[in-house]
DNA sequence: GACGATTGTGAGAGCGCTCTCGCAACCGCC
DNA sequence: GGCGGTTGCGAGAGCGCTCTCACAATCGTC
């Protein structure tokens, strides 16, 4: 029933119009050098019949898309656990739509889709892609360098191979640990522990980083490697507390693994902040809002990175098809973080 | 430096295997009809020059475009703040990956963006759409449907206008809430309270509709209005507290009321589930195990509703370009939810 | 009023693909 | 060996757009 009227064309505009195709294409695209008449004229006719360009045709022709490729390699559920991926989502989208470019989603899972995205982006759908790289051995950031597409990566991409040349944008993961560690020493802590998150990503090994640039020569039992998750939290805090019965402050790789280390400190008869100080990273809020008590940790403005990513790539998209000798080439980015402090610390 | 080569053609493949350009695009597209030698010949020389088909060029005739918009109307950052979202996503993902099917993200942020996402579907940029329509009065959907692009909906719509022909896929919210209350009465409990989400939501309404379906003539007091964050459900307890101190078990319209809910048990010294139990929805994970005790929750599988709202839009597209006389229209979708218990009930 | 310079417009080619159509080549049959 | 019936392949049109280029119109200038 619903049958679908055939579009109307360029042609279709030009005739009620009573101009060529030429002229409505020049209006359609800026209305650069075509008289004012003639362009409330077409501008009239596009309105009257509802004219929307075949972005097919256009494409077609332009070798541009206006569309760019999320690409969240999600080997574990982590990713989807926390709200962080929306969130970057959600700055990604502000972004590209503000510059009147799509955004196609491509979720990864494995090895197999690793070939499949290569083809994607080697097949020329979209301009430009936007990768989350979150592991030291992941091939993804490789296969998609060498597709030639324009990218940018999400958090420093812990990449063995050529490095020249990559953008990115991260958080500064290691001055907000140290930032974590420096409140802590000035509540008068000593035996401040690190529960670090999964090693073969870069933002944890950046805050195991920050937290040495502080505890210079810190008891290397204080250092317990997590994962990330909660019940990661909950080893790494049993096994500090039978190390280091003493330790008098915690802080953890994120805010789930606060929340696991809370649980077994709560257990352990420890209170929070009297004897033990926690800080957590993130400020992932339906988490550490929830905590008892609240969490003190390091927040990062999620939305804002995914935003910064979206520019960084528009703005290299822009630079390219203009051999402009050298435009400079965008650079990566580091963000700031900020301490928030609540209960636990 | 990166000078992208440019790509090969149908033409050159033709070229190199030594047939035409119609041959090349018949083994491309499955080989129908082409004997077994020459398509060998043709898939030797499309993989000599790592052929893929200029899918600009294919849409510009075919009308196809193998790719389905993801509308995701966001008034508020509620959507953000679960991981709702995500798993949805990946399970629609997952559907049209395997369908060779891109997706194509549009987060709506408000009115003004409510033009913008019914011109990029008029513009017949996909083939299709898959939306959350979250609140009652939210005019997507009628904007959508005007525009003539099959869709399907995530969650019953709650909207005024024609409803014959719309497909969408939910949780059995009604049944869960059911499921809950009933779980609550097995226990012993009377006095039974519900705090409700936002009600101008779908899902709000049909868990109230099934809390009342078990509570007959509960007493309406029993009842408190949230708004499925953790501080609605604070909010709501307090009120409860005062106008029945005798509340002895509560049904929260999701995890997160719940949270807030327990919080303000705590705090008012009764204890869960002995005095009060407490029964969730959702069974978001970080929320629901992170709780004082573990939530009691209703789980629904989220990522099978994306995979079921692909797969039926899916259908429905295969079903239109060949107007078959009548090929059952693929109907609307409920799927089941199954109680959690834990500690807190 | 005739001149080059400037500006506005249209004709037409062509982007890379699909798909219809007609022609060969081949089949089995009388 | 001549006949209709398959089957396999290529020629060519055309999808809706952009963009170059040539031409027409307008301008200021001497």
């Amino acid at each position: 029933m619903t049958e679908t009227a055939p579009r109307p064309t360029l042609e279709a505009v030009a005739a009620r119009a009573g101009v060529s195709r030429a002229t409505v294409s020049r209006v359609v695209n800026g209305g650069d050098g075509v008289r004012e008449r003639l362009v409330e004229r077409v501008r009239k006719a596009v309105d009257e019949l509802g004219y929307v360009p075949n972005q097919a045709a256009r494409s077609l022709v332009t070798r541009r898309h206006d569309a760019v490729a999320v690409i969240v390699a999600e080997p574990e559920t982590r990713v989807f656990a926390d709200p962080f991926f929306a969130l970057q989502l959600r700055g990604i989208s502000k972004e590209l739509t503000a510059h009147d470019n799509q955004l196609v989603l491509l979720l990864t899972e494995g090895r197999d889709d690793h070939a499949r995205v290569a083809r994607y982006l080697a097949g020329g759908h979209v301009d430009g892609a936007l990768v989350f790289s979150l592991h030291l051995d992941d091939p993804l950031p490789g296969l998609i360098q060498s597709a030639g597409v324009p990218t940018v990566f999400g958090g420093r991409p812990g990449w063995s191979g050529e490095t020249r040349g990559v953008v990115y944008v991260d958080v500064d993961n290691r001055g907000g640990a140290r930032d974590a560690v420096r409140h802590l020493t000035g509540l008068g802590r000593t035996r401040i522990a690190h529960i670090a998150g999964a090693l073969d990503q870069t933002s944890a090994v950046d805050r195991l980083d920050g937290y040495r640039d502080v505890m210079v020569d810190a008891d290397p039992r204080l250092i317990a490697e997590g994962d990330f998750t909660p019940a990661g939290g909950e080893r790494a805090m049993r096994e500090l507390l039978e190390r280091c019965p003493d330790v008098d402050a915690v802080f953890a790789a994120n805010d789930l693994t606060a929340a696991g280390a809370l649980r077994v400190l709560r257990e352990a008869g420890r209170r929070v902040p009297d004897d033990v100080a926690v800080i957590g990273f993130d400020d992932m809020l339906p988490v550490a809002e929830q905590t008892d008590p609240a969490l003190t940790t390091v927040r990062q403005d999620i939305e804002e990175m995914g935003r910064l990513m979206a520019r960084l790539l528009l703005r290299e998209l822009d630079r390219r098809p203009s051999d402009e000798p050298v435009a400079p080439a965008p650079s990566s980015v580091v963000l700031p973080t900020t301490l928030v402090r609540r209960a636990s610390a």
